[in-house]
DNA sequence: CCGTATCCGAGATGATACTG
DNA sequence: CAGTATCATCTCGGATACGG
């Protein structure tokens, strides 16, 4: 199949370029732990481990690392209450959620997909696997 | 702000789970690689080179190694001609272009976008930068 | 509770050379 | 052209310990 290719418009940020800044940004908003933590917090706020509890697996220094890459390029907001003991709450700016939407979109289609992704797995498995 | 929780859905695949198979997908799409493959290949088919200029930055054993994981997920059709010299054209699978588009409509609206992250950045940077 | 600091191994990545 | 093989490097990520 061939799609009709887009007329070139010149945009100002090309992520196919590499020293594009876009390209480090969408790094963090997909990277292994940024989808993820967009996606849990695009449902509501959520203190630091009760995201950390909803993004399985992930370490506190990575979920520390992710939300600051995160916080730093404008899609989360980070609240601390000067309270004892202290209280941080995480959830996204507008763009954030204009972000996660799209991001969650690409999820839930995948999932809905899975059956079709392992099936596809199989055959190669099966033709290329003894390999 | 606090979205309302969406009700639970039973479904079998689960990405924010650690041990679902969807989260490994997940990687090969939005990979560093994975993602600008699938939008470069969702303009039309390419071969290894023209694909390899496309992505640039992309070594030719990472774009190998991106293009065999997509190719088992089903995501990319390899079709090898056997003429001399070789000629492979890599496009994406109806699955892929699903897939594709979602991915493409993350990126363009982060492209889009891009003036606020700087901006974001910058504010960031000036209040914890120093430190 | 909410993190940061440090160490260390595994895997990702890149450069180069080589094959069909 | 279209890759594979090998090796060096380097970052990511987990474990642990500690601090506000």
């Amino acid at each position: 199949m061939t799609v009709e290719r887009a007329p070139e418009q010149d945009l100002p940020y090309d992520v196919f370029s590499k020293a594009c800044p876009s390209r480090g940004t969408l790094e963090h908003v997909t990277g292994r732990w940024g989808a993820l933590t967009l996606g849990a917090l695009h449902e509501g706020s959520l203190r630091f481990n009760e995201l950390r509890r909803r993004v399985d697996g992930v370490s506190e220094k990575m979920l520390s690392q992710t939300l600051h890459a995160l916080e730093r390029d404008g899609l989360v907001l980070r609240e601390a209450q000067p309270t004892n003991p202290p209280r941080v709450d995480y959830e996204l700016t507008p763009l954030g959620h204009e972000v996660a939407e799209r991001l969650l979109a690409l999820i839930r289609h995948l999932e809905g997909r899975m059956d079709d992704v392992l099936a596809a797995r199989e055959r190669y498995d099966e033709i290329r696997g003894g390999r």
